[in-house]
DNA sequence: TGGCAAATACTG
DNA sequence: CAGTAT
DNA sequence: GCCA
């Protein structure tokens, strides 16, 4: 069992020393709200255990911040060392003078720090330690963490994930009698208790080498905004046919496959490369050129000028060969089965589709994902839309002429053919509750009894809900489609338009915007004078600036008007 | 080095 | 609450 | 992966 709660008084916090020597003489830690100090309790010791390094430093402060201690010593206190992913097991071991740790808890391999072996009596299945680093971070968001000795391999990641974590579990206490890390100041209580006060005293966690910037941060940049995506006039042209076309198709079979492996960034910045490229009016051949190109980076870059020269990318063979990750795939193509739940099942040995109905458990959208799984994965084309969308709109129609019925997604965009079908549901000065008990208690039941709605994958059952995810197929059909009614009040047409419109990334892009400027933008309206906590980006409401009309909310950013089937990123 | 959109709402 | 979907 |  844990050694719990309080260090011994002998151990104190080293204190957080500036780096640069001017300046402020303490660095600013802000103890989170102790609700979410998911560390209390804890007692760290890091491996180097300075805060010369900025990342390590960083961790650090982190940690404090979210209730642990750090420890100056390696005592019998310690319930959990950091080790930097420059150092494996035996440089630890050797530094603490140790011939072992006792360690309890080795279940999460993804922190494993590299060098370290589970005792070989414990019957855990051989699993590859994940030591490439460029992929660690993609397995690391589902875990939680439990591991005793912790790799901080990847800083960034890990620092947000301290923040979303929940708490570690304790471990039983390694043996005294440890030496002195000599590069460790040895402070004691008076200044554990200053760090402390000070701590709640100040500023939200800043780099303290840098100076105060509000100022002078604001540059020349009269068109500032024009970095962002929504700005840019985009007329679904040029790339087929562009001067680039090749090397764009390469891109897109690499951020499909980031996509693929939830590798959310990396997607999202290809992505806008993509898009940065399909604008380019010249062939870009070299890194040089393609460097130039904002959105392009050196690692862009160097794969374009490989694709130019060899008509091919080394990466994406690759990548689509490893047989691990093509199951991955299969598997959450399922509706229903996300990462974890085809981790799970890979994990299980199941490879294929029909492994996991013969095997698997499966939840009741799982089977029905399975049963129209090549259903689901195919594309809607446009006139299909528009018959699915007639026939609920018909039917809305019966029940009460005033209803509004608008086709959303891509379909609005103009295009040709749908993942799914998005239906927008509205009344006319009724309110939401009016709509959900018409469209829930009336309209569903009946397409139902029709035969035209054949699941529901995500109804409604709370009193505020406003949406129905389920699945439809036409009267001479045999095709289930994916359709999702959204209810939506009068008063957020507007933004719901916008919102359901899309693309994603003109989405994020008009809210990034609005955020920059002060402003918030979701799916109900555009707010202004929205208030964010320090730091942290908690806010609160502000007050609507327009949710009705989706021209305005354009105008209320200052972002040219741009009709649905122009906003593609 | 940290941020990258943001929220709702379901299932289990 | 975590996981998933949108 | 890109950018500030």
């Amino acid at each position: 069992m844990p050694p719990s709660s309080a260090p011994p008084a002998s151990s104190a916090i080293p204190m957080i020393k500036n780096k640069k020597g001017k300046g402020k003489q303490v660095v600013e830690i802000k103890l989170v709200p102790e609700d979410q100090r998911i560390f209390q309790g804890l007692h760290f010791y890091f491996f180097p255990n300075s805060d010369t390094h900025p990342g390590r430093r960083q961790r650090i402060i982190k940690a404090i911040e979210y209730g642990a201690s750090w420890q100056d010593k390696f005592n019998d206190t310690v319930t959990h060392i950091i080790v930097d992913r420059d150092y494996d097991f035996e440089q630890l071991l050797k530094y603490l003078k140790l011939k072992e740790l006792p360690l309890v808890d080795t279940s999460t391999i993804e922190f494993r720090v590299k060098g370290y072996e589970p005792p070989a009596s414990s019957a855990t299945i051989a699993q590859p330690i994940p030591s490439q680093a460029s992929e660690v971070s993609l397995q690391l968001k589902p875990v939680k963490r439990k591991a005793v000795v912790l790799s901080s391999q990847v800083t960034s990641e890990a620092s947000l994930n301290l923040v979303s974590s929940s708490a570690a579990s304790l471990s039983n206490s390694p043996a005294p009698g440890v030496p002195d890390p000599q590069q460790v100041p040895n402070k004691d209580e008076d200044e554990l208790d200053t760090a402390i006060r000070q701590a709640k005293e100040s500023h939200p966690l800043a780099s303290d080498d840098e100076d105060d910037v509000e100022g002078h941060k604001r540059r020349k940049t009269n068109n500032w905004q024009d970095k962002f995506q929504c700005m840019h006039k985009h007329t679904g042209k040029s790339g087929d046919q562009g001067p680039n076309a090749h090397t764009l198709v390469v891109l897109q079979e690499l951020a499909d496959h980031y996509d693929q492996i939830r590798d959310q960034w990396r997607c999202k910045s290809y992505r806008q490369a993509i898009s940065a490229l399909r604008k380019q009016t010249i062939k870009i051949s070299t890194k040089e050129a393609a460097m130039r190109v904002y959105g392009i980076g050196s690692s862009i870059a160097e794969k374009i000028e490989e694709i130019v020269r060899t008509t091919h990318l080394r990466k994406l063979d690759f990548a689509k060969l490893d047989e691990r990750q093509q199951i991955l795939n299969r598997f959450m193509k399922i509706y229903g089965v996300g990462l974890h739940a085809a981790e799970n099942f890979a994990s299980a040995g199941y490879k294929t589709i029909d492994d996991l109905l013969q095997k698997a458990e499966l939840t009741d959208n799982q089977r029905i994902g399975i049963d129209h799984y090549d259903d689901f994965n195919s594309r809607v084309p446009r006139a299909e839309v528009e018959k699915h969308a007639g026939i609920v709109k018909k039917a809305l129609k019966g029940l009460d002429k005033n209803y509004i019925v608008n086709t959303m997604g891509s379909y609005r965009r103009g295009a040709q053919d749908s993942g799914d079908i998005d239906l927008l549901i509205t009344k006319p000065g009724a309110s939401i509750d009016e709509i959900r008990t018409t469209v829930m208690d009336r309209l569903v039941p009946l397409l139902t009894k029709h035969k035209f709605l054949v699941a529901a994958l995500a109804q409604t059952s709370q009193a505020d809900g406003t949406k129905w995810h389920g699945a439809s197929c036409l009267p001479d059909s045999s095709t289930w489609r994916r359709i999702d009614l959204l209810l939506v009040p009068e008063e957020e047409l507007g933004a719901a338009l916008l919102y359901f419109t899309g693309n994603d990334i003109f989405n994020r892009s008009m809210r990034l915007l609005a955020s920059k400027k002060g402003m918030r933008l979701n799916q109900r309206g555009l707010y202004k004078d929205v208030l964010r906590d320090y730091g942290r980006e908690k806010l609160s409401e502000g007050t609507l600036v327009e949710g009705k009309d989706e021209r305005k909310i354009f105008e209320a950013l200052d972002v040219p008007w741009r009709p649905p089937e122009h906003r593609i990123c």
